[in-house]
DNA sequence: AATATATGCGTTTTT
DNA sequence: CGCATATATT
C-alpha cells in the first residue's frame, strides 16, 4: 500500500533562490506595512486592525524572506487557523515567486501538528499511521467511558466532559498537570480520572483527537530536547496569522519553537479576539512584548475596505472596551453614507425591512454577492430565511451542516478507514451494522468484552469470534460476511485504483443500496454526496492521503458562482467584505446575548463587543444596524431593549430611523423580567424526583464491560470447564484460542478460550 | 428493529 | 415552540 507519509517531510533542496528581484515584493506597499514586511529579524508583532491589507504583508513578508536568500522554504514555518488562509498564502506566494511549494511548513495548526506528530509518534507511544478522531467518535469514545465508570449520562452527558477536556488540552495541560485542586473541582474530579481514561484509551486506539495535535507536540518538546532542538534550529523564520485567536497550547508551542532564532512574527488585531469560548487567549496578543522581548511592535492603521462613517461608528464603539492595545484606524476613502440604524415592531417587520432594502439595492444596479445578512445567533436566520423564500430572493446560507459532516460522508469514510486500517475501532464500530446486517448491541458487546480482555481490536476480535459458536448463526454470518469484505477491500488497496476501491466499497457493503432504498426526500442528495465524494478521492495519492485530509481539512468552499444574498453569523464572516451589510438584532440579550450580560465580570461583554466590531467593519460601504421592540422567542412574545451597542457608535456616524409611536429602551416589565420568570418556572417545574432507573441492569453492564486480566490458564483435552452461556462441558480439543467442548446441555461447540473458566 | 413517547434544551464552532 | 436525543414499547 501506498505509504502518504513516507515522503512528505524531506527537504526539498532544489526550491527556489531563483526569485524575481526583491521590488516585487513591496510594490504598492504603503510605509507600515513595508515595515512590516522588512522587518525580518526578532520578534515582531503586527497589529493588523480590519481591513487594513494583513493578508498582503504576510504573503508579502513570506516572499521577502524567500526572495532575499533569508531562509529556503522549509526553514519558515508558517501557520493559519484555517485552511482557507493557508491555502491562500501557499498560492499566493508560490504565484509570487514563480514556484511550487512543496514541503513547505504552511498550514493550519493542526495540519503542522500533526506532520511534527507522524515524525516523532513512536516517542509518544503512538505509531505513524494514528488516526484523527472527529467528534462523533470522541463522543462514541466518551460514551463508552461513562458506561464503562457507571456514570449517568444524563445527569453529566459525555459532552461536557470533552468540553472540559478540550479545555484542558487548549491551555496544554496533561492529565498529570492538572492541579490537584482543579481537577477535584471539576465534576467532583470525575471530569480529570475521565481525561486520563480517555488519553489511555486514545492511545490503545492509536488515535489523537484534535487538541492532542499539538498537546503531544508540547510533550514531545519537553521530553525530548533533541528533537525540539532540530526544529528550532529548522525554523528560521516563524510567521503566525490571527495571533489574537491563539490558545496556550499554541502560544506554548510557538514560543518552543521560537527560541532559537527568535525570528517570530505575529499578526492580528486584539480588537477582533472573538473565540475565547474556544480557548483562545486574547491575553497571548495583548503580553507579547513581555513574552518576546525586544519586540517591535507594527501597526497597520490604514484601512482600504470600509467609509470613514463605518469605520468611525466601528471605532467608537470599540472604544469602550477597556483591555486592548488601541489602534486609530483611519481611511483615504470618501465620506460616504452613514451607518444607518432601523427599528422595528417585531421579529417580522425587521425581516421584512431587511430583505425590501435588498430589493431596492438590487433593482439599482447591486449585485445580491454584495450583500450579506450578518446575524449573532443561528436561530436569527430563520426569520430571514423565511422571507427570502417569501420573496423568491436567492440566498446562501453559510455555516449549516458541512460536506465532511454529513451522516452519509461520515459512513462513507468510517468504511474507508476500516478499510485502510482494520484496527480503526471506532470507525469499525460505526459502520457495524450501517446498513443493518441485524448486529445490535448484543452483538457489539461481545466484540467488545472480547477485544477489551484480549487487548485487540474489534476487527481481529470479530476474525477470533466467527471461528467459534459464541455469536448467533445469523450475526455470525453477518459478521463473517464483513469481515471478509473488509480483508478483501484491504487487499485490494493493492491492486486496484484507490477511486475504484471506494466505489466497490460503497457498492459491495450495500451502503449504496441502502440510500437507494431510502424514500425520505434527501435520499438522493445523499447519493449524489457519496458520488461526489469517490470523485474527490481521485485527486489524492492513496485512500490514507485523502483521510488526512479530510480529518484536518474540514471547511467547504461553496463555489460562489452565483448571485445570492449572504446569510451568516457573525462569527463566520470574519475575514470577509461585502459592499453591503445588514446587522439585525441589535438589542440586549440578543447582541449582546443573555449569557454574556449574565456572566458578569465584563470580559464576556466586551467580547461581544468585538463581535459587533467584526461585524460593521464587514461592510465596506453600507452598514444597516437593525433591532425589534418586541420578538417571537420560544413561542412567546418578549420585549427587548435597544443594544447597548446602538449608543456607542458616535450619533454624528449614524442616522436612525424608527416607526412612529416605537417604543424601546423600556423598563424590565415585560422584558427582561418576563424572559427570568419563564425559565424560572419551567426549571423549577422541570425538576422532578429522579428516577431511579434500574439498577441491577446498570451494574450488570458494568460488570461485563469492565477490563478483565486475560485468563492465563491453559486448557488441556478432557478437563471440565464452564463456559457463560453453554454451561459445563467438558474440552475435547484444543486450536490455539479456540476449544472444542462437548457441552453437557448445549452439545458440542466451538468456543473461545477467553469466554471459558476452568470449573 | 422499528416505532412511539418522553424529555430536555435552546450562542458563537477556524480544526 | 420545535428539534434532537433517550427511553419505552411492541
Amino acid at each position: 500500500m501506498v505509504d502518504p507519509f513516507a515522503l512528505a517531510d524531506h527537504p526539498q533542496p532544489e526550491l527556489p533562490t531563483a526569485a524575481p528581484p526583491a521590488f516585487t515584493c513591496l510594490d504598492g506597499l504603503n510605509e507600515a506595512q513595508r515595515e512590516a514586511v522588512e522587518a525580518t529579524d526578532g520578534p515582531v508583532l503586527v497589529l493588523a486592525g480590519a481591513g487594513t491589507g494583513k493578508t498582503r504583508v504576510l504573503t508579502a513578508r513570506l516572499a521577502h524572506i524567500l526572495s532575499t536568500g533569508r531562509a529556503r522554504p522549509w526553514q519558515i514555518l508558517a501557520v493559519t487557523f484555517t485552511n482557507k488562509a493557508a491555502r491562500e498564502m501557499r498560492e499566493r506566494v508560490a504565484s509570487i515567486l514563480n514556484t511550487s511549494v512543496e514541503g513547505w511548513w504552511v498550514g493550519t495548526f493542526h495540519a503542522i501538528g500533526a506532520r511534527m506528530l507522524r515524525q516523532n509518534a513512536e516517542r509518544l507511544g503512538l505509531r505513524r499511521e494514528f488516526t484523527i478522531l472527529d467528534v462523533d467518535d470522541q463522543l462514541r469514545l466518551m460514551k463508552q467511558l461513562l458506561e464503562a465508570a457507571n456514570i449517568d449520562a444524563k445527569r453529566s452527558p459525555a459532552k461536557l466532559f470533552l468540553a472540559l477536556i478540550g479545555r484542558w488540552k487548549d491551555r496544554g495541560l496533561t492529565p498529570a498537570q492538572v492541579t490537584a485542586a482543579e481537577g477535584a473541582a471539576a465534576g467532583d474530579g470525575v471530569a480529570l480520572k475521565l481525561y486520563a481514561a480517555y488519553q489511555e484509551r486514545l492511545k490503545l486506539l492509536n488515535a489523537c483527537d484534535f487538541g492532542d495535535l499539538l498537546l503531544h507536540n508540547l510533550t514531545l518538546f519537553r521530553e525530548d530536547e533533541e528533537c525540539l532542538a532540530k526544529y528550532q534550529r529548522q525554523f528560521r523564520y516563524l510567521l503566525v496569522d490571527e495571533y489574537q485567536d491563539t490558545n496556550v497550547a499554541q502560544y506554548l508551542w510557538l514560543r518552543a519553537l521560537a527560541q532559537q532564532h527568535h525570528n517570530i512574527c505575529c499578526v492580528g488585531d486584539d480588537d477582533q479576539s472573538i473565540y475565547s469560548w474556544r480557548g483562545a487567549e486574547v491575553g497571548n496578543i495583548l503580553r507579547f512584548e513581555r513574552d518576546f522581548p525586544g519586540a517591535k511592535v507594527i501597526r497597520l492603521e490604514l484601512n482600504y475596505r470600509s467609509t470613514p462613517h463605518i469605520l468611525a461608528a466601528a471605532s467608537g464603539l470599540i472604544a469602550h472596551n477597556k483591555s486592548r492595545l488601541g489602534k486609530t484606524l483611519w481611511t483615504p476613502l470618501a465620506e460616504g453614507e452613514r451607518v444607518t440604524v432601523r427599528g422595528a415592531w417585531d421579529g417580522e417587520d425587521e425581516a421584512r425591512s431587511v430583505c425590501e432594502e435588498i430589493e431596492d439595492l438590487r433593482k439599482a444596479g447591486h449585485a445580491l454577492n454584495s450583500m450579506a445578512i450578518l446575524v449573532r445567533a443561528g436561530f436569527q436566520t430563520r426569520e430571514f430565511e423565511e422571507r427570502l423564500v417569501t420573496i423568491g430572493m436567492p440566498y446562501r446560507m453559510v455555516g449549516g451542516v458541512r460536506f465532511y459532516e454529513r451522516q452519509e460522508i461520515r459512513d462513507a469514510i468510517a468504511y474507508f478507514r476500516v478499510v485502510v486500517q482494520p484496527d480503526d475501532d471506532l470507525a469499525f464500530e460505526r459502520i457495524l451494522n450501517v446498513p443493518k446486517r441485524g448486529l445490535g448491541t448484543a452483538s457489539l458487546r461481545s466484540l467488545h468484552m472480547l477485544a477489551r480482555r484480549d487487548g485487540r481490536s474489534l476487527v481481529a476480535a470479530a476474525t477470533a469470534l466467527v471461528a467459534t459458536d459464541e455469536l448467533r448463526p445469523q450475526a455470525r454470518a453477518a459478521v463473517s460476511r464483513l469481515i471478509n469484505d473488509l480483508a478483501r477491500w484491504h487487499g485490494q488497496l493493492d491492486t486496484l485504483a484507490h477511486p475504484e476501491v471506494a466505489r466497490l466499497v460503497l457498492e459491495e457493503s450495500g451502503y449504496v443500496e441502502m440510500w437507494q432504498r431510502d424514500r425520505s426526500p434527501d435520499a438522493a442528495g445523499r447519493l449524489e454526496n457519496l458520488k461526489e465524494l469517490v470523485g474527490a478521492l481521485a485527486e489524492f495519492d492513496s485512500m490514507a492521503g485523502f483521510l488526512e485530509h479530510v480529518s484536518l481539512v474540514m471547511d467547504n468552499d461553496e463555489a460562489a458562482a452565483d448571485d445570492k444574498v449572504t446569510l451568516m453569523t457573525v462569527h463566520a464572516a470574519k475575514g470577509l467584505e461585502f459592499e453591503t451589510v445588514f446587522l439585525p438584532g441589535w438589542e440586549e440579550g440578543i447582541f449582546p446575548n443573555q449569557r454574556a450580560l449574565e456572566e458578569g465580570g465584563g470580559a464576556a461583554l466586551e467580547e461581544e463587543r468585538r463581535l459587533a466590531y467584526v461585524g460593521l467593519t464587514r461592510a465596506r460601504k453600507r452598514a444597516i444596524v437593525s433591532y425589534a421592540a418586541r420578538r417571537l422567542v420560544y413561542g412567546s412574545w418578549q420585549s427587548a431593549n435597544i443594544s447597548r451597542f446602538v449608543t456607542e457608535m458616535p450619533n454624528e456616524n449614524v442616522t436612525h430611523y424608527a416607526p412612529r409611536g416605537l417604543v424601546t429602551g423600556r423598563p424590565a416589565r415585560h422584558g427582561g423580567l418576563g424572559l427570568g420568570q419563564d425559565f424560572g418556572l419551567a426549571a423549577g417545574s422541570r425538576q422532578g424526583a429522579p428516577r431511579w432507573s434500574r439498577p441491577p441492569l446498570l451494574e450488570g453492564k458494568a460488570e461485563r464491560v469492565a477490563a478483565r486480566p486475560r485468563p492465563q490458564q491453559d486448557f488441556t483435552p478432557g478437563q471440565r470447564v464452564f463456559h457463560q452461556k453453554f454451561g459445563y462441558g467438558e474440552v475435547k480439543a484444543v486450536d490455539g484460542e479456540t476449544l472444542t467442548i462437548a457441552f453437557e446441555k448445549a452439545g458440542t461447540k466451538t468456543v473461545i478460550y477467553s469466554f471459558v473458566k476452568a470449573a
